[in-house]
DNA sequence: ACCAATTAGCGTAGGCCATAAACAGTTGGG
DNA sequence: CCCAACTGTTTATGGCCTACGCTAATTGGT
C-alpha cells in the first residue's frame, strides 16, 4: 500500500488506534474542532498552534501526535468543514438544472459561513477528503438523468466550483475594504475619483462618475451580496444550458 | 486630502520626493523589480525582506524606507506586474465578443506567467493600483459600441475576472499535485480509485472508472491547460451573449 | 561658514511562529 | 516482571517581520 499524502488516512479514518502505551488524553476530533472554532471566530490569522493546544489545555507539541504538520491541520479543517455541511441530495424527480442551482446556492452559505476556507493554501494534491469529494458526487449527480457526457459534467462542475469560490472571496474582499473604510480610509467610490484619469480610463471613469462604486463600502446585506452571485450564476447556467441542451432527457 | 491605503501613493508617483538628506541610494523600482524576480523565480514562500535586501546588497531594515510593510510590498508589486503587461486595447471595428475574449486570453496569459500573484493576500481595500485599473477599464472599454447597461458591464468584466483567476489558480494546483505525485505520492486517480466508494459515491465512481482523473497527473501540457480554461470561458461567453443580445449594436 | 533639521541605511533586539530532539511518565504484551 | 511502544512536555533552533535607536550624509537658513 502506497503512502497517502498527509491528512488523507486521517480524514477516512485510516488511522490505526495504538495498541501498547498510554491512552489518549486527546482526539483529532478535538483538536480540528478547536481549530475551526478559532478560524471561524478570529481568521486564520490568529490560528498557531499554540492557540489551539492552549484553548485545549495542552502544550503545543502534544498536537503533533495528531497531526504532521499544521497544513495537515488546514487541510483536514476544511474537509471536515464539508463533512458537516454535506451537500444537498439530488431530486430525481426534478431537472438537472434546480437541483444544480440549490447545489450550488448551498455551496455559496457554506463559504459565506466559513470564510476561512477560501484562505487555505492548497495542499500538495487536489482534494482527496470525503467532504469535498461528496460535494464533487453530488454535483455530478445533478446530471444522473440526462446523456451529458462525463467530461462535460466534470467541466461544468469544476466551473462552478471555481467560480462559487471566487465569487464569495471577491465578496469578503469588498466587505473586508468596507471595514477598512471604517479606519480611516476613504470610501472605494471616493479614492477612484481622486486616481481614475478621464483620458486615461475613459470607461472606468464613465462608471465611477455614475456612482456606481459608492454604495456597497456601506456594508453590502446579505441580500445585495446574493444579488451578485446570482447574477453571475445566472449567466453561467445559461451558458450551461446552451452547452448540454442537446443531450437532456434522452434516458 | 484624505489618507490613502498603504501603496497607492507609491503606484501613482503621488510620493513628493525628500528635499533634505543623503541622497537615496535605492529605489522603490528597484526593490519591486528585485522581489517580483525572486517571486516569479522560487513563489512567494521564500520572499522574504531579507531575501530581497540581499539581492541589492542592501540591509533589510533599509526597504522599509521605501515600503511602509510587507503587505504593502506585495500590494505594489501586483499591480506593477500588471502595469507591465498591459490588457490589449479594444478594437472598435471588431464585436465586443472578440474583443472581450482577446482580452480575457491576455489576463490568463499574465496570471500563467506570474503565478504568485494568485497567493498574494488580499489588500485592505479593493485594488486602487492603475495596473488592475487599467485591466478593469479596457473590460469594460470592449462594450463602448454597444448599449449594454453599466451595471452589467461592470457585472460581466467582474465575472470573467474572478472565473479566470480561479481557472488559472486550479490549474496550478493540479500541476503542483502532479510535482508532488513525483515525490512519492500515488497518481490522483490512483487515490481516488483507494478511497472513492461505489456506494457512497456513485457518480463520481463512475468517472474514476472511465480514467478520467488519471492523464492529467503527468504533468498537463500548455495545450491541455488552455483547453481547459476555452471550455469555462466558452460557456461564459455564452452566458453573457444570450444576456447582452438585446442591446448590441444599437447605436 | 556653520548650525540645525532632515533623511538613508544599518545593527540590535523583541516577539511571534513552526517544529526538531530529547525526556519523563504510562500502558499492554510476552 | 520487564521491555517496547506510546503520550505529553520541555527545551532549543531557526526563521520571520518590524520597532527603535544610532551614525553619517546632505541641505536650508542664517
Amino acid at each position: 500500500m502506497p503512502e497517502l499524502p498527509p491528512g488523507v488516512d486521517v480524514l477516512w479514518g485510516r488511522r490505526e488506534p495504538a495498541k501498547r502505551g498510554p491512552r489518549p488524553n486527546l482526539s483529532i476530533e478535538q483538536i480540528v474542532d478547536a481549530a475551526i472554532e478559532i478560524a471561524s471566530a478570529e481568521g486564520l490569522g490568529p490560528l498557531s498552534m499554540n492557540r489551539v493546544a492552549e484553548k485545549l489545555g495542552k502544550s503545543a507539541m502534544s498536537l503533533y501526535r495528531y497531526v504532521r504538520t499544521k497544513d495537515e491541520l488546514l487541510q483536514v479543517m476544511t474537509d471536515v468543514c464539508a463533512v458537516k455541511n454535506a451537500p444537498p441530495e439530488p431530486d430525481d424527480d426534478a431537472g438537472w438544472r434546480p437541483n444544480l442551482e440549490r447545489w450550488a446556492y448551498e455551496l455559496v452559505g457554506l463559504y459565506r459561513r466559513f470564510p476561512w476556507v477560501l484562505h487555505v493554501p492548497l495542499g500538495p494534491t487536489p482534494p482527496v477528503g470525503p467532504g469535498q469529494l461528496t460535494w464533487l458526487d453530488r454535483g455530478l449527480g445533478c446530471f444522473r438523468r440526462t446523456n451529458v457526457p462525463s467530461e462535460l459534467r466534470l467541466g461544468v462542475v469544476m466551473l462552478l466550483l471555481i467560480f462559487i469560490r471566487g465569487q464569495v472571496r471577491m465578496a469578503q474582499e469588498v466587505n473586508q475594504g468596507a471595514a477598512g473604510a471604517a479606519l480611516g480610509y476613504p470610501a472605494y467610490g471616493e479614492m477612484l475619483r481622486l486616481v481614475v484619469d478621464k483620458d486615461q480610463l475613459p470607461d472606468l471613469a464613465r462608471l465611477v462618475d455614475e456612482g456606481m462604486f459608492d454604495d456597497p463600502e456601506e456594508g453590502m446585506s446579505e441580500q445585495e451580496l446574493d444579488m451578485e452571485v446570482r447574477f453571475g450564476l445566472t449567466m453561467i447556467f445559461d451558458g450551461i444550458e446552451r452547452l448540454v441542451a442537446g443531450y437532456e432527457e434522452e434516458q
